[in-house]
DNA sequence: TCAAGATGCTAATTCGAATTATTACAGGGT
DNA sequence: ACCCTGTAATAATTCGAATTAGCATCTTGA
């Protein structure tokens, strides 16, 4: 196996410095920089004869950037059971990665005891990559405040509350997507809500909570949060309206509804608020809003490189686009 | 932007020299190396405090061990479309690469001008992992021939012919795994063949129809090879039996034929090859075999490990299981 | 003829970590 | 006082390329 070819090798060929061999290679011409015709043309001879190529390690060495954008999720993201939830983000984070010429390290080996990743082990290696890209419905608050204090570079997807100081992230606006929700079916003439899910916890959740509450005060309607709901209460209750965090939980509760000879929407309305933590069955098309995955994965990366440039702490929320489903209409309820 | 922290400025802090701090690192207590325990506990309270991880560019440049793999593709592994393919393969990497504690670099930045990806451009960053592994249908002959060359540890997922050398890789065996399939079928009488599909170009096609020969040729039968073909060129060759390449050409075989109000397997037996380009209908339960692609990651990744610590030459193909399907039957032809 | 300026190239340094050779110092034995 | 042996830590060098300062050599112009 012949060794690898460097500069010096070329230098010794050409009957050149090594330095010489370099500033030909990066053709610089500019201030106090002059090679003569004769000497570059011989140089790029020999460096054409051997294919001579440059260490990349060596070059970034110097260059003090490695070009590399972590990504750090607790869970293994290729298994089919994760990649509906992980594939869009991704999908966009190597979107602009690609665009930003940087490779993407995925954080593999770490692993905890508990079989869950965790960001601070005894060896983290966050720090092999230029920057990070943090992934995942919660993120654990003393990682985050770690990654924080130790002014790590990196972006949260999905907003974050402060954890020791505030967290840079792209997130997506489950606030005013639910407010929208509920204005939608204000309109339609609903006044008794329910809000289906855990609210609290992730803040994907307790900011889609908030928006509920917020909608239903603005409207002086009725506005109820159980965890989880037997479609009996509810309707036991007087909602028309119910707004389901779980894609799946929603779908349930209008298959639950159908099975009792109830219409969808006609008795009762259903609304989604797209959290996707597990698989729901695609024959139900409910109303609700589409979680711009993709969009949040490529502003996350191109915030990533705003923090390395600039140390900036960018906080955006993007907006989620409404879905015209079919689980949406008039409430019937007499006033 | 804070500055990234070198064993220096840990050393600094421990009041120590970089040496001892990468002694300490390292943990090297062999042959005329001694680090009092005091002092290895104070610097290792610095790096646990900073969170100090060891430049990979540096640490490449000196020795080369990064505990780094690197993941080539062709083309984007995200997006939804392409998922399919290389989904269970990169989870069978994932898997041994975190069993191995190593990280996965996808090399997301190797951009060309004709927008497909390069293994070798201006500047090719494949060296910034310690070994890579190469996924695609079928992959560059001179990318090829360079690693060989260049002695860059890769192993390519798939069979590959040699290119300038013997090419270290994790393949399926579709010669075997064909000729398996015509052996069945010619139990259940069956002397009329037909291949469907390129069998050439890709290793991977051309193993399949080779396959395919070897078989027919052994039992004196008749087999025929067509690109494409339409349903009524095969029946009107008398064709009993069709092996598609392509997962989704025989689904579409199986379903124009019941168009004709042909019975699947009553009047024409299908067989698929495995090969899943184009997403296919899966309302057709085809008989042909399982290609064991998160297993061939698994290898892969292990079969690296063994190159990067004995430098050898790794070749295997793995088995495919075959799929009992309901497109296999006896034939009905007259002898 | 000599200083000023242009030209062409190289020596030396830098990047961050790993490794080898070496130094500094303690205590023990004679 | 002297040598010897451990012990503990550091100085110096290495990897390959990029960069800066600077040294020769050759032109000019007055």
């Amino acid at each position: 196996m012949a060794k690898r070819l460097t500069q010096q090798d070329i230098a010794r060929m050409a009957g050149v410095s090594q330095a010489t061999v370099s500033l030909v290679l990066n053709n610089r011409t500019d201030s106090g920089v002059r090679i003569a015709e004769e000497t570059r043309a011989r140089v790029l001879e020999v460096i054409r004869r051997t294919g001579y190529v440059a260490n990349p390690i060596a070059r970034r060495l110097h260059d003090q950037r490695n070009r590399i954008l972590g990504v750090f999720t607790y869970e293994a993201v290729f298994p089919s059971t994760r990649a509906d939830f992980y594939q869009p983000f991704l999908e966009g984070i190597e979107e602009q990665a690609e665009e930003a010429g940087c490779d993407l390290l995925l954080f593999t080996s770490a692993k905890a005891t508990s079989g869950k990743r965790r960001i601070f082990s005894d060896d983290s290696r966050i720090r092999l990559a230029d920057g990070c890209v943090l992934l995942g419905r919660s993120i654990d608050r003393d990682d985050l405040a770690q990654l924080v204090t130790e002014a790590i570079p990196f972006v949260s997807v999905g907003r974050r509350d402060d954890a020791g100081g505030p967290v840079p992230h792209i997130g997506a606006d489950y606030s005013a997507a639910v407010r929208d929700l509920v204005d939608r079916a204000v309109a339609l003439g609903h006044r008794e809500f329910a809000y289906v899910g855990a609210g609290t916890g992730a803040e994907s959740s307790a900011d889609r909570l908030r928006g509920f509450k917020q909608a239903v005060a603005a409207h002086g309607v009725k506005g109820t949060h159980v965890q989880f709901a037997g479609l009996g209460q509810l309707l036991g209750a007087g909602v028309t309206c119910v707004l389901s965090e779980e894609v799946s939980d929603g779908a349930a509760l209008v298959l639950a509804a159908r099975e009792r000879g109830l219409s969808v929407p006609g008795d009762l309305s259903v609304l989604t608020l797209g959290a996707a933590t597990r698989p729901a069955p695609d024959d139900v098309r409910l109303t609700g809003f589409r979680i711009p995955r993709r969009e949040m994965g490529r502003r996350a990366v191109q915030a990533l490189t705003e923090v390395l440039e600039h140390g900036t702490t960018p906080q955006e929320l993007l907006a989620c686009e409404f879905v015209e489903g079919t689980t949406l209409g008039h409430s019937t309820a007499q006033r």
